[in-house]
DNA sequence: GTTCTTCGTGGAACTAGTTTCATAACGGCG
DNA sequence: CGCCGTTATGAAACTAGTTCCACGAAGAAC
């Protein structure tokens, strides 16, 4: 049917198809090089005890074949970079970059190679992530951002970390509380609580006491803890925090200027807001600017994330600067067992601009 | 010296070290469920041609063996997931993620998992970074964003095109023109000429004739080009834009400010400015503050980037909006194949804002 | 009732490196 | 000069799946 010839030129000329068919492999070399495909190895593997005339006719007969090292067949015996992969919910967004960057140095660092996938809040399609993650043996797998604060999250995430574990990969949460309900698994994170507790604090001490706070309420974990911050942060200064101070926006500019534009319009308005994010703080601009309200004079605003540019708002936007790159940092020192796995809590830092400013009539 | 016991230990208590001995592989699941490899694999490979009570059994012997497939040895083979590596010399910056979105989703709806690697502008780092892609069998590089513009990066990277084409991956600039010395190598870039001359065109709608420029003007491919557009319409408005009116500024908020206010401080200043970037506009701001010029009145401004909340500064900051995440959709289509390697030039938006108006005196 | 398919399956040969174990050669030391 | 340790190397057995080829059995067509 096909002589050696006409196979040979199959294998070689095979147009198209998966017929990955690589020009030279390991023995190939080691053929040209009068060597056997042990030494051939040894050469590529670094190993010292190569005499330096051989090394030199395997280096020369690799050259010749235009021989690159499968790094595929490599891994299978656990040489070579290894992945550490960093699933989010979405790239897009202010927080997600810092992090990863903060990931991928310490990887790079350490010769493994940085997976970004996006789930887009798809449940199917983080569960096959996993599951492609797990096959293809990637070493850490980095769980980064809020998500559901719900039963059915904490059942799903512990069920990936226990299969991760199956194939000695870890999981670390990163950027998000740890899941109470599964305790061993690691989580680093920064003070949401601190953060907006240090915005009420400068909004205290300038002498607001009518202190409103937009953001999503309930459902996620990130939100939950920055509402609980404020919450926390009212009640030890003994300030009222009604519910009707707290109005509900997802974390988006316009969301944020709807919410804004509610709380803002109610006769007894807050002096002062506190948003969950830099987004929605800027949504309240906006809605203040509508209403004929000057900031900081007739309202303080305090946002949470420092977003690019914030500070060159007029005026500039007080707010809390979470050490994201240092997150992605730890996250993934721990992830690859470069320290202890125990939870971290960074604290953010808070930058005073000028969207804050004492109450006008006190 | 070691009983097969004590052998059996070893294998799966070894404590640490590189020793991944993966607990069950497909011939242990084939030799509990009664069957040969060959039938295994085709469980889990897919294949149509397997009794269902044979499957039945292969699948409950790898559930009682918790196996998992090895991708990377499956990879191997030409199977399973391939990898699309994007590299970018820093993952810090606005216009990263979104072009980095566009390459994920269309990596992953074609089953492909998408490599994130920073080269920090570091040569060596970049070498090494290409060699470990060749290696580990990468399917296609995305190379990403504006590079030195000499003659030693065009032998660079036509150099690993080569090395990658060898190993039947596929080379694709992103977000930065071809390379001239190096016309095979596809490049999908965003039209900055014409972004740059959209800003133009509509300040000389506006009656401005004094127009500056602030940019970097040597050395990055980015730069060059927007600088370009620039002097071409001025020179199609017949408008002069003598050396004086272009001032250099590295991409930062920094030094656009000092650059702007060096411009403005002249004599005969600039009645607009047209920023290379965003970040220098942002500085604009700054140093027109700094000298009491009020924006648009007396200084009208036009950025490039359209990076998120210029559009909240005051004035909002008018821009001209980069298809980012079509940019990384177009170019992992062709790196994959998808679509004709053809080089691609697609059409920025131009987002009007306040930051023009008519110069006051006219 | 025989031939022709098709289906299901196993054996063995691939994908490509790495590593253990054994052996041979060489130099140093007693 | 012989013994010992080191160095260099090769054969073969690993890492784990996939797939071609062949064979038997069952059902379909004639």
């Amino acid at each position: 049917m096909s002589t050696p010839d006409e196979a040979q030129a199959i294998r070689h000329g095979g147009s198209r198809g998966p017929a990955r068919v690589s020009s030279a492999n390991l023995r190939d070399v080691a053929a040209r090089a009068g060597v056997s495909p042990a030494t051939a190895s040894r050469v590529f593997g670094g190993s010292r005890s190569v005499h330096v005339d051989t090394r030199a006719k395997v280096l020369t007969a690799a050259a010749e074949l235009g021989y690159v090292v499968n790094g595929l067949a490599r891994a299978m015996t656990g040489r070579g970079p290894g992945t550490v992969a960093f699933v989010v919910r979405s790239m897009i967004g202010p927080t997600f970059a810092a992090l990863a960057a903060g990931a991928e140095s310490v990887a790079t660092a350490n010769g493994h190679l940085l997976l970004i996938s996006t789930t887009e809040g798809d449940r199917q399609r983080e569960s096959d992530l996993i599951a492609t993650l797990r096959e293809q043996r990637a070493r850490a797998v980095l769980y980064v951002g809020s998500t559901e604060s719900d039963a059915e999250f904490d059942t799903r995430i512990a069920s990936y970390a226990k299969n991760l574990a199956d194939v000695d990969a870890s999981l670390v949460l990163c950027g998000r509380p740890p899941v109470t309900t599964a305790p061993t698994i690691t989580s680093v994170d920064y003070d949401h609580r601190a953060g907006v507790g240090a915005g009420i604090d400068e909004l205290v001490r300038l002498g607001h006491t009518r202190i409103g706070y937009l953001g999503e309420g309930k459902g996620m974990t990130t939100a939950e803890v920055r509402l609980d911050g404020y919450r926390t942060a009212m009640k030890r200064h003994h300030l009222p925090h009604p519910k009707r101070l707290v109005h509900d926006a997802a974390n988006s500019e316009d969301a944020g200027q709807a919410a804004a534009h509610e709380l803002l319009s109610m006769a007894d308005r807050p002096t002062a807001i506190v948003a969950m994010t830099d987004n929605i703080a800027v949504g309240t601009y906006r809605a203040a600017r509508a209403l004929g309200l000057r900031i900081p004079d007739d309202l303080s605003i305090v946002g949470f994330d420092d977003v690019p540019i914030v500070g060159d708002l007029t005026p500039g936007l007080t707010t809390v600067h979470p050490p994201f790159f240092e997150v992605g940092v730890r996250a993934t020192r721990i992830a690859l067992g470069l320290e202890p796995a125990e939870n971290v809590l960074l604290q953010p830092s808070f930058v005073l601009r000028g969207s804050t400013a004492p109450p006008r009539r006190m």
